[in-house]
DNA sequence: ATCCCGAGGG
DNA sequence: CCCTCTGGAT
């Protein structure tokens, strides 16, 4: 399929400063990082993370924390409980089994608390340089959009996808349909009107398909 | 299939 | 009120 490599192509050039919009300055702060960023906004992620990374500054600090302490600080991104006995449980994997650091391969990755195979192909591709396609609730629902595939498990929507784009775009392709659906393929109201893939897109009509009306949508009443 | 769970939009 | 936000573990 042609108009999948042409659809990746399009998205490069509309949203040319697409990239991992999370904070962070080593593996293991992306690992933490994306943890939270289940169900939740990075943009709310990148508010507590300031405060967390500096109250734990490696994975030994992780695996004796505080519960309550480590809870009051992630609070605000949702499911905390739960967040935190993965930071707890990823931080003493990590000193056990690789030496306090975040391993490099998928294997690996998926052994770890917390850690599913979209946080691992996030680490993957954004601190390791490998590359690797990130299924997450933007990118199943903008590929079932395009008509790529009907499918609703992540793991073969990511083969589906992996087979239609050369491995040197999936990082970057990632990133861009995250992007999209964040600014314009909105789950409820998608702006078809301002989409710059429309014409690739057989879904286009889904959502308001009139210019001004999606203006709004996108940029919020003028 | 179900649970975890806070915050904001419509 | 309902839905959604870069999911993962049971």
């Amino acid at each position: 399929m042609r108009r999948a490599r042409r659809t990746a192509r399009e998205l490069a050039v509309l949203h040319p400063d697409a990239h991992c919009e999370l904070d962070f300055t080593s593996p293991l702060e992306l690992a933490v990082a994306t943890i939270l960023s289940a169900q939740c906004t990075d943009k709310r992620v990148n508010e507590v993370t300031p405060a967390l990374f500096r109250r734990y500054p490696d994975a030994a600090a992780y695996a004796g924390a505080d519960r309550e302490e480590l809870e009051a600080l992630i609070r605000p991104t949702g499911f905390f409980r739960n967040k935190a006995s993965s930071l707890i449980g990823l931080g003493a994997a990590l000193v056990e089994r690789h030496d306090g650091e975040v391993p490099g391969r998928l294997e690996d990755l998926v052994q770890l608390p917390g850690i599913g195979r979209k946080t691992a192909n996030v680490v993957l591709g954004n601190a390791f340089g490998v590359p690797g396609l990130t299924v997450d609730t933007h990118f199943g629902r903008l590929v079932r959009r395009f008509g790529w595939t009907e499918l609703d498990d992540p793991v073969k929507v990511e083969a589906v996808v992996a087979e239609l784009l050369p491995k040197s775009d999936w990082t970057m392709f990632s990133h861009l349909v995250i992007f999209h659906g964040r600014r314009v393929c909105h789950s409820r109201k998608p702006a078809c009107g301002a989409c710059g893939v429309a014409a690739l897109c057989p879904s286009y009509g889904l959502g308001p398909t009139d210019p001004e009306v999606a203006r709004t949508l996108v940029k919020g009443p003028a």
